[in-house]
DNA sequence: TCTTTTTCATAATGATCGCTCGTAAATATC
DNA sequence: GATATTTACGAGCGATCATTATGAAAAAGA
């Protein structure tokens, strides 16, 4: 058994060879680029330079590998939640949710397109586990923007009748297709024109000051 | 070298003991389910019912056999062309478009998604020139659409300051998204109120009679 | 019936898959 | 230095990958 050193206590034995925070930014690129299950262990050990059973050590197994990415990709779930309630408005939060996809989904020193999204749009059955975890993501994510909506129609921004998880899908609708443009070679500002069409899309709020 | 034979006339031999026709179908369906490069050819044998020799015989090799799934798939390029062309408006066009990806995406006998998008997402640097075919897929659609957009403009439809590449690239953008929500268990429904919400970012037509 | 042509199924090709064993090397504590 | 612990790395595990060689079987024309 194996055991994961805390790392603030030097522990005796070898050490590392390598850096494993930077290894694992290298993995989820390498994933990002090329998918999850079309991506092998010898196309992982290439880029991250180290070779498979240091990966194992150091990883677990591909699925573990592949899951540790994902979360560093995601960044921290519960900030994320934070910024969709604390912005100001419902149509605030989606159009920081598209801008933000946008700069992940461009990034010029990342692949292009969503990690998530691209890297397990298919394949096979034994991976369906890893999938629904993307489509858990996905699912949050809607659920956060619903919520959020929700309260903007609760506070009466929005109208009554505002249809918050058809609005929510829009955005999450939006964010997917932006994956597959951006990998197509959309640019950035293109992208941007088309959230401006997309938040067109959104109920007139009823106005306060203006 | 093997030999296609017309069809229309008979020729000598051991007649082909399975349906061409039907197990493309099938193909089509597997490589839809689980994507190009995560469908092996013993899922395909499997599935189609034919051992893995037939398949050669019949359809080339792997890549040959998904190309012509894809064709299948696509259906008549000129029909959706003339399609698009003979739409009453551009907008009609959009629309058209956008309710055709949510049959072929929500189909019951069929996988969820779409075929081209989701098949292709990623892969391996072995596959890039089948993942260039999706592009162009996609690519070609905006272009259709850019430029039955560009004739609205012309004709007085549609005001002179439209952008008609960022209209077609919402469109696109959408259908692409549509496909990730159906996999993740949209219904029909659910998208058909999205693309009511897209249209709102569609600019206003010169009313003619109404 | 005999030859020709095409398809069939079995079996095998070399390559790669995810993963692990075994041993040498490098650090800690004693 | 001795011992314990951990990692590095070459080699190899069985399984599966896409693909094909082989030869029997089934049809046509002679």
């Amino acid at each position: 058994m194996k055991k994961t050193s805390p790392a603030n206590k030097r522990s005796p034995g070898r050490p590392r060879g390598f850096d494993r925070q930077a290894a694992l930014e290298t993995a989820m690129k390498t994933f990002w680029a090329h998918g999850y299950e079309t991506t092998s262990i010898s196309d992982l050990s290439r880029a991250m330079g180290i070779n498979a059973p240091a990966i194992y050590s150091a990883f677990g197994d591909k699925k573990q590998l592949f899951l540790e990415a994902m979360r560093l990709y995601r960044g921290d779930p519960q900030r994320q939640a934070e910024a969709i309630a604390g912005a100001a408005s419902a149509r605030e939060a989606a159009a920081m949710v598209l801008a933000n996809a946008i700069r992940t989904f461009t990034g010029k020193d990342t692949p292009k397109g969503c990690l998530v999204g691209t890297g397990l749009a298919t394949g096979s059955p034994a991976a369906a586990d890893v999938r629904a975890e993307g489509t858990a993501m996905r699912d949050t994510l809607e659920a956060l923007l619903a919520g959020r909506i929700e309260r903007d129609v609760s506070e009466g921004v929005l109208p009554p009748d505002t249809d918050a998880g058809t609005l929510a899908a829009l955005v999450s609708c939006t964010v997917q297709g932006f994956s597959t443009l951006a990998r197509d070679g959309a640019s950035a500002a293109k992208l941007h024109a088309v959230t401006d069409l997309v938040l067109q899309g959104w109920p007139k709020e009823k106005s306060s000051s203006v």
